[in-house]
DNA sequence: TTGAAAGCGCTAACAG
DNA sequence: CTGTTAGCGCTTTCAA
């Protein structure tokens, strides 16, 4: 009788064994429909799928993880600097984790930490995630990469150079983002066109950089070496360098800010002494994060697609993990940033 | 031999059976120890202890999770309008969990969606969290909160107001967070003072609105229908609302916009317009978003502490494990909103 | 205070 | 193609 019950009532929360025993078949069986294997007939998969189905059944990712080596688990280390950068990354992440019964794990870590690899070492020897995702400027961190690497671990790096095989990176081409901003500018009429930079030991100030000094070159301006300054991707520092720039006798007409945090600096400190953007001076910034857009006058920016960088590296590792690494090399690498012209910039003041 | 090779080996990632046999002691004694049971002799916890750090054991949560009922998983679900606020409530909840050896999972939904309570409910079967986090608004979900209690799962709702006992509840008290802007503004000689109010289906909208509301009452002024819109918490209405505003005859003096979203689009107008903020029209906010801080003026605004809201809950939820309900009851559940005061508020133009 | 045995829900070998 | 037998690493009976 208990067993005829046992045999009818469909559980609250059903297991392998409710759903085996129900379609008449081995827990075996079900596993193999559960993961796809090519190795049922059709008949029997339509059925035991049909018990899934009505039980409401859905297998248990822990159960799951200590029998195989899978935790369907897939883990996220980035550092403080960008909020927004990372929320958006999350997005592209978490999209592409839903539909494939992976759940993601948040870990915050900072870049220059001497435990950061330790400790992130700890975090996949417990949690044992599939593939973890590194976000910028934490990707940059060989020795990480290269632990991760010795222990297995598939690992994905967003960043903003090409410092990695394909399998391992998700790449936003800043070089060439900022490159189609100075040639915004210029094609605007700009010739003194002041550029403000990230932190040296950040792989995106060097390639910002670069696009600047490329795009100068290829146009034909002349390099000069006051109108290259050192920020720190603060607003303030933005505000600084901005007060140097203004007090100089020989004002740009046009400033490139390495991001829109920077950006934002530069055109309060105008603002506040009663310049007028864009028509004293055009600001442009990098990023098009939510500020860009808020901002007075809006303004005009790079924009990075960082969802899709979470979705591509999601993809990634996802399709490495199903059909092999070869899968990962094959999916979009190198993201190309976009302009997005705003009301920042404009042509250059008249000479006087 | 290879007995021997087993026994003196550190094993590259120990298990319980590792300790237990090295120091010489059950399984279940190591176990003991781990789970800080009190019936071990201070002998043997010492001596399993040393071994424990000595193999750099961690145990697998995974395989916890499955022998006992615990996963040592929180769950965050929060819907999409603010992706700062997320990612400071986040930033609270993870220093909490990684303290305690938890770890957090983040999971999207959407505020309006009839299959909020279905997929919620349906993570929370898979997932086996020990605590869920509600954000706002998704914290005001009366069914949501009903199916949590019910499946015997523990849940905490951020909010900005009373809506539940204070083991489910951390609260922004938002009421007195928008009083006290009222009170500046009037304090600053102002009596003409609009309010852009967000989507009236959210409690934090009606909490603001009744904090402006007591605030005019009790300073005596009228309250002036005409000064009273609604927006959605979104820049783009900030924008239209102050279209709104400006165009009439009777301009007010002040604008308090019920987020910094619509501030922003308030500010952008009356810049647009020629307007000078704060000289002709004091903005205020809500929030204190990054883009406060960024925008010029800087605006001035209720500052919430979302990272301590995220901390509080997931202290509250730590607490009712491991001590029980009432632990979670003793630790602070209302959090009064903090009065930034900056560059967009100041004393009312002089009547013509 | 400690330990032995059983089992959580699932997958991996290996047969059949 | 399908089922049987173990066992993942841990906790939980229940004895001792």
């Amino acid at each position: 009788m208990g067993n005829l019950v046992r045999t009818l009532v469909k559980p609250l929360r059903p297991t392998i064994n409710d759903v085996a025993r129900i379609s008449g078949v081995s827990k075996k069986t079900v596993s193999r429909v559960i993961n796809d294997s090519p190795l049922v007939t059709d008949k029997t998969r339509e059925k035991v799928q049909a018990v899934i189905k009505d039980l409401n059944f859905t297998p248990d990712p822990q159960a799951r993880a200590l029998a195989s080596s899978r935790s369907f688990l897939l883990g996220v280390v980035y550092a403080n600097p960008n909020a927004l950068y990372f929320d958006y990354v999350q997005r592209g992440i978490l999209d592409v984790c839903r539909a494939a019964g992976y759940e993601l794990i948040a870990h915050p870590g900072e870049f220059n930490d001497d435990t950061l690899v330790d400790d992130v070492m700890a975090f996949v020897r417990r949690l044992k995630p599939d593939g973890i995702i590194l976000l910028s400027p934490i990707s940059q961190r060989e020795d990480l990469a290269k632990e991760l690497e010795q222990a297995g671990c598939h690992y994905i790096r967003l960043v903003s150079s090409n410092i990695d095989v394909s399998e391992h990176l998700v790449m936003s081409h800043d070089k060439i983002g900022a490159k189609k901003m100075v040639d915004h500018l210029v094609a605007l009429g700009h010739t003194d066109i002041a550029f403000i930079s990230g932190p040296n030991q950040y792989i995106s100030t060097l390639e910002r950089k670069a696009g600047y000094l490329a795009a100068l070159e290829e146009n034909g301006l002349e390099i000069n070496a006051d109108f290259m300054l050192e920020g720190d991707y603060t607003y303030e520092s933005g505000i600084s360098c901005a007060q140097k720039l203004f007090s100089r006798k020989n004002v740009p007409t046009a400033i490139f800010a390495s991001n829109d945090e920077i950006a934002c600096g530069v055109i309060k400190e105008a603002l506040q002494r009663g310049l007028k953007v864009p028509q004293d001076v055009s600001v442009a910034g990098f990023d098009d994060s939510i500020i860009a857009s808020r901002v007075f006058p809006n303004l005009t920016t790079v924009h990075r697609s960082a969802d899709l960088m979470g979705k591509l590296a999601a993809e990634k590792i996802l399709a490495s993990l199903k059909t092999g690494i070869e899968a990962a090399r094959e999916i979009q690498t190198i993201i190309e940033p976009e302009l997005v012209i705003r009301e920042s910039t404009g042509i250059p003041r008249s000479k006087e």
